[in-house]
DNA sequence: CATCTTAGTGTCGCACGCACACCATGGCAA
DNA sequence: TTGCCATGGTGTGCGTGCGACACTAAGATG
């Protein structure tokens, strides 16, 4: 699964499948392992191959095995999730001519196979683990607001923020870098941008920090 | 993988291997997927097989697929953990000859193929998982003492916990069930046993409630 | 220059987490 | 029978972190 942050909307992207079984209906991008890769280079290869993307974040989520997953023969799935924002990546189209398209999470069409039961176990995790993993930027471009931020966590955990407690403890935290930018181009006043800082973000795991939101 | 407690110790269950590769080195329990079982329905008959246990707490962990895991050709290994608890459940010796031990999770041999990386991936889920799901009360017998629940407590969270705060938190949460049994033939004052009330505790969740410690 | 939109900022009360020490109980041995 | 020993069981006070809450600042636009 491809995750992507689309200014206002968290989204997925799904492919209509080319041909039978469930023709013509929407899927999660996938395909099979190789003898002689690893399941994470499998995964990479196929991210790579159906939507352009590199160097994003991608993880094992689950395996999937029941028997009849797949009406035509025995498949188990081992589900990857990646996040991605779609500002810093263009995110093209699978070459192999079927069509690819973002969802809203909220504006699902029925899917192929089992996957919506893969795609909910995906959000279920996505949705804890960007509390006490600091994941959610991921999904963001390199430098955000803190605005951004902000809506960003709101659209994840579906519940509304008080701003001013936000920023409070997100900056608290040590773990956001002020640069000297500010965003350009609103019609309103313009805010600051923040970069994660990846490093002193480790070093103070490794001091024992606990990242929670 | 089955975790199990024994009075003062977690510990792991490991099968000797009989055969080559890693012939005479300890091993991981686990088994191959028929084409006619979920991988659920593997990992509980593997268990069953290995070790008589059944109707134990069982979850998928991770899925191990490099290539050079076995050496004799390329095995994808979906990984299971079991809680259990030593005194409710007696563990037989796997039927098939090998010999079975229990071994404390701090004084492991070295382990056939990856099997050390795997048992490293559990702990850290189960240590990381037993804060905030009540998973911990799988270990321990259906009656037990809040004495014997800090234990087990501090023990997989590798630290001391204060006696006064751990049965306040423990016990405001309110998915402890008071029993009129106490301990039986111990040297000493004897402690009252509480049961975890599982129903209260689904309700609670339904509510919003969050278990953590 | 008025208006509009979002950025950015501080306080206070409360609840929770943590540190901390002593009496109760019951078995056992002298 | 009595003393001893080991563990069970209990309350308070302090500090910190969380949540609720509203107004001024800046910059673009017409």
């Amino acid at each position: 699964m491809v995750f992507g942050l689309d200014d206002a909307d968290l989204k997925v992207m799904l492919i209509q499948r080319a041909g039978a079984p469930f023709e013509g209906r929407w899927a999660l991008p996938g395909g099979f392992v190789r003898p002689d890769e690893t399941l994470d280079e499998a995964a990479r290869r196929e991210l790579d191959e159906e939507t352009g993307l590199k160097r994003v974040f991608l993880e094992q989520l689950y395996t999937f095995g029941a028997i009849k997953r797949d009406p035509r023969e025995r498949v188990i799935s081992v589900a990857y999730y990646a996040l991605c924002n779609l500002r810093d990546h263009k995110v093209q189209a699978a070459t192999d001519a079927s069509a690819a398209a973002w969802f809203d999470l909220h504006k699902l069409p029925a899917l192929a196979f089992d996957h919506d039961e893969i795609l909910k176990t995906a959000v279920e995790r996505l949705r804890g683990k960007v509390r006490y993993v600091p994941i959610g930027f991921e999904l963001l471009p390199r430098k955000f607001t803190l605005t951004q931020l902000q809506r960003l966590y709101e659209k994840i955990l579906d519940r509304q923020l008080d701003k001013r407690n936000f920023r409070k403890k997100v900056l608290a935290m040590g773990i956001l870098e002020e640069t000297d930018e500010m965003q350009q181009g609103v019609a309103h006043r313009a805010a600051r941008l923040y970069r994660f800082d990846e490093p002193s973000y480790k070093r103070m795991v490794k001091q024992g920090f606990n990242f929670e939101l």
